[in-house]
DNA sequence: GAGCACTGC
């Protein structure tokens, strides 16, 4: 797929450069008039003594907070850690020491949210002139006036996007996609490592030239070395009984062992056995002690008390989340602040905040708490505070400075979400501004440097875990079907192996369907002749009465099979997992900024995360990992690193966030891994299109109000808008409906006919999808919200209750915003009105061969089957989200009359371009976005 | 007439 610069966009360009520096221009001229006057008038310059002064300024601050911190730690500490305090003791130093000056200290500290930004924007604005400076556009020390440097900034922010994406455009000939978005009809699954099979089977692997003969000299030796090959252990007897499961047997070379950490297993599981007949506390005490971590507490506080920001490393299972905040919490770090550690998962934070308020013996809560969505489990006691990072993102919008806290820790950065990654831009320009904020980046890869060096070269801090030893395993060749390798191996290990519990890591739900299927059919052709193997399939999706049957215990000489998707790499762990099958692959989402679309792929997994499916077989004893790929094919073709999510993921929503926290130059904003700037631009035009931004690139008095909603900002819009057509209750339904996503009606394989009717029904008038999920909320809503009612018509209750939560949150947020919750359901139009107002950029209209043409970024799109108004083909339609599979899908279809579009969009669409085509000729697209294969 | 990994606010 070629991209072309076509003659609009260049124009785009143009226009905009323009402007820019014309702009630019007008600038300069005034500051050569205004600088002629100062010239006459200027007398000397006192702009060094005025700095000097400052810094002076700045380091006796400096010096009085070290000094404070060290009072501090003086203080109150010692006391707390001089052994053991009763509770009642510890409490009462707690109150005492947090009574003696905590208001003033954080009244002093506490900046206002005005301050703040502008103490930021000025600083902002010292980088920028130098910038410009450095171009020389401006001259030396002129200050331009407020507006100018914002609507200058803006400009060139851009500016600078148009600049990039017209040179990517122009300097590369062919701009090619990768080739997974080049392939027709979907995803070539032989296609992937056929590149390094053909460098496998290089005939001229002898040839002294060959880049890939050292790579080879070392598969050579490995498989010399290897000692493993299963199968051909006790192969005779095995064969005879056991034929048909090794009729296509895979062969496996031993390649590496992952090294457990040096840790005595046994002493600490002795300790284990010793600590129940003591007192619960205490043996939690005692448990607390033989951890990794514990041995490392001084140095660790040492550290932390002479810099800034540090790293921690530590595997899993070194009780670094636990414990770090504890022994901040011992030494005193909570007087003046509660300290916060983010987690990216809801369950994470709950369970550790659970497990430290039981450690330290007060109850969830109070001292120690939790905060996610939906649920604020602290009080006004609360010191230690777990949460989702996305949470803590939240709180930055009403806390720019987060003043309440003295240390934050970003735990598990290492997996990169969107949060932590936008989290960590904030945070190190706070850290600039309160040099009283500690921050701990904790992560558990061995890519600490790169944190290291982000966070200024922050010093890195070392911690070993708890793991045991994995060996690794490789094939010997790749394997075309990975299913049917999957299948295979899993039945090799069953019959060949010690007892011990089987993982194997598929892509999806359909997958593992088929796997199921597959090895029972397999396992009965077995009868009796093999122990019993129990198959567990283990999927989000997946009904949670379901999914308990992963954690029961394997009952006596049988063996479980777990298909997992990637749920199991990170979000839940399942005991007695020995052995991991890792076929290597994993669906992923990813976003083309240019379309807007967004679509799942099946891709290879990176090293990163072979490692860590790897060890999940190795948390309760030393485990196995068999690799359905070569040795060779982990160390080319897989990538270090996942590629970051905010890489791959439409930015509308950070942006608004960052928008409305006072970030405005997005371009320079620090990010770890800078997101594409074409994602950026698409995001902004969207914002812009929304009227979430003027034309400066600020926040608007809509775009404040949408940032409040936690949802996309289209969907924000939408709410926002519907006061102005008084249906905002019927709205927020709506909303809630769609950001639970498309997991609300469940269509078994064996009810499908059922399945469909039921839904049929409540598309009766074809109303559109966006009414009929508000009739189905509507009718939950009727029947007390029966659990009855949705088995009735085949919808999934736990995507129902989620969409109860979010509406109820909603709600809350109306009144924030001040938006009154009226319900219309009867006027349908102003409700499709209200969708409009948010989704207008999502328009399309039919075409005569059945297919839809989308109106503003034109391209060929279709309804989905499984929308309402599949069959009825409406001329207009407004759609939710575009999805790419086998072909271009528009899925939650409403209908919508064009008239419409003008109405509520002026700005964004001409009357020509909704004129019928029945009653004009339509006009050609020229110079468009032209797409050729 | 299709086919949706996983989080999070």
């Amino acid at each position: 797929m070629k991209f072309k610069m076509t003659t609009t966009m260049r124009q785009f360009a143009h226009n905009l450069l323009d402007s820019f520096s014309y702009f630019l221009l007008m600038v300069i001229l005034r500051k050569e008039s205004e600088r002629q006057v100062k010239r006459k008038t200027s007398s000397g310059d006192d702009n060094d003594s005025e700095s000097e002064e400052e810094r002076l300024k700045d380091q006796r601050e400096k010096e009085e907070l070290e000094q404070h911190m060290r009072d501090r730690d003086a203080a109150g500490t010692r006391k707390l850690t001089e052994h053991k305090l009763s509770r009642k003791e510890e409490e009462e130093v707690i109150r005492r020491s947090s009574a003696a000056e905590p208001e003033d200290i954080r009244a002093l500290r506490k900046v206002s949210r005005q301050e703040y930004l502008k103490k930021r924007e000025e600083k902002k604005l010292e980088e920028l002139r130098d910038d410009i400076e450095d171009e020389q556009y401006l001259f030396e020390g002129v200050k331009l006036s407020e507006a100018e440097y914002r609507e200058l900034r803006y400009k060139k922010e851009i500016y600078e996007l148009v600049k990039k994406r017209t040179e990517e455009a122009d300097n590369v000939n062919e701009y090619r996609m990768p080739d997974a978005y080049d392939e027709e009809g979907g995803v070539n699954q032989e296609k992937r490592f056929s590149v390094a099979m053909q460098r496998y089977r290089d005939p001229n692997a002898e040839d002294k030239m060959n880049p890939f003969a050292e790579q080879e000299a070392w598969e050579e030796h490995q498989i010399g070395k290897a000692t493993l090959k299963y199968g051909s252990k006790n192969k005779k007897q095995v064969s005879d009984d056991y034929q048909y499961v090794f009729e296509d047997q895979i062969e496996f070379i031993k390649a590496s062992v992952m090294d457990g950490d040096k840790f005595d297993y046994e002493e600490a599981e002795d300790s284990l056995e010793k600590s129940r007949s003591k007192s619960a506390l205490e043996a939690l005490q005692e448990e607390r002690k033989k951890l990794p971590m514990y041995h490392y507490r001084d140095e660790l506080l040492q550290a932390i008390h002479d810099h800034q920001v540090l790293v921690i490393v530590g595997e899993t299972g070194s009780g670094k989340t636990t414990q770090i905040p504890q022994y901040l919490h011992e030494v005193g770090y909570t007087k003046h602040g509660m300290i916060a550690c983010t987690q990216p998962r809801r369950v994470a934070a709950m369970s550790v905040a659970a497990r430290v308020s039981q450690e330290m013996g007060v109850k969830l809560g109070h001292e120690v708490g939790y905060s996610i969505r939906f649920e604020d489990c602290t009080s006004e006691k609360t010191i230690l505070k777990y949460m989702t990072d996305g949470m803590l993102l939240r709180e930055f919008l009403g806390e720019p400075d987060l003043a309440s806290y003295s240390v934050v820790m970003v735990d598990e950065a290492h997996e990169r979400t969107l949060s932590t990654d936008i989290l960590f831009g904030l945070v190190k320009d706070i850290a600039r501004f309160r040099p009283d904020l500690k921050l701990l980046i904790s992560s558990a890869t061995l890519d600490a440097e790169k944190f290291s060096d982000y966070f200024d070269s922050a010093p890195i801090f070392r911690i070993p875990g708890r793991r045991y030893p994995v060996e690794i395993n490789y094939t010997t060749a790749p394997e075309a079907d990975y299913l049917d390798a999957a299948i295979v191996t899993s039945l090799q290990i069953h019959v060949t192996q010690p007892p011990g519990d089987i993982l194997v890591f598929l892509t999806g739900q359909e997958e593992i369907e088929t796997a199921e299927e597959i090895l029972k059919h397999r396992t009965r052709g077995l009868g009796t002749k093999i122990a019993e193997l129990i198959i567990c399939p283990i999927y989000a999706n997946l009904p949670t009465e379901l999914q308990a049957k992963i954690f029961e215990p394997t009952p006596e000489g049988a063996r479980k099979v777990v298909l997992a998707t990637n749920i199991a790499e990170t979000s839940l762990t399942i005991d007695g997992i020995k052995y991991v099958i890792d076929p290597g692959f994993v669906k992923m989402k990813s976003y083309n900024p240019r379309t807007g679309m967004e679509s799942l792929l099946v891709t290879p997994i990176s090293k990163a995360s072979a490692n860590q499916r790897a060890g999940r077989s190795g948390r309760t004893g030393p485990g196995k990992c068999f690799r359905l790929y070569t040795a060779y094919n982990f160390h080319n073709d897989l990538e270090e690193n996942t590629v970051p999510e905010i890489q791959r993921t439409n930015l509308a929503n950070v942006v608004l966030t960052l928008k409305s926290l006072g970030i405005h130059d997005l371009l320079n904003f620090d990010f770890m891994d800078p997101p594409p700037a074409e994602a950026l631009l698409k995001a902004l035009e969207l914002l812009f299109a929304l009227s979430a931004l003027n034309k400066l690139g600020e926040l608007t008095k809509v775009g404040r109000r949408m940032a409040e909603f936690p949802l996309d900002p289209m969907l924000s819009k939408m709410i926002v808008a519907s006061e102005n057509f008084k249906c905002s209750d019927d709205i927020i339904s709506i909303a809630a409906m769609l950001s639970v996503g498309n997991s609300i009606f469940y269509r078994p394989k064996d009810k499908q006919v059922h399945a469909d009717n039921a839904r049929m029904n409540f598309h009766t008038g074809n109303v559109g999808d966006h009414i009929a999920l508000l009739k189905v909320y509507n009718s939950w809503k009727e029947t007390n919200y029966s659990t009855q009612w949705c088995y009735e018509n085949y919808i999934q209750v736990r995507s129902m209750k989620r969409a109860r939560d979010i509406r109820d949150q909603l709600a809350g947020l109306l009144e924030r915003v001040e938006i009154e919750l009226i319900s219309n359901e009867s006027d349908l139009d102003a409700i499709k009105k209200s969708i409009t107002s948010g989704f207008f950029p999502h328009s399309a209209r039919l075409q005569k061969n059945g297919s839809y043409r989308t109106i503003k970024h034109p391209q060929t799109v279709h309804i989905h089957p499984s929308a309402g108004l599949a069959e009825v083909l409406p001329r207009w339609v407004i759609y939710h989200e575009l999805v790419l599979t086998t072909k271009e899908y528009m899925r939650q279809v409403t209908e919508l009359k064009p008239e419409w579009l003008v109405e509520i969009a002026p700005h964004y669409y001409q009357l020509k371009d909704v004129e019928d085509s029945y009653s004009k000729k339509m006009p050609r697209g020229a110079g468009r976005i032209q797409e050729d294969k």
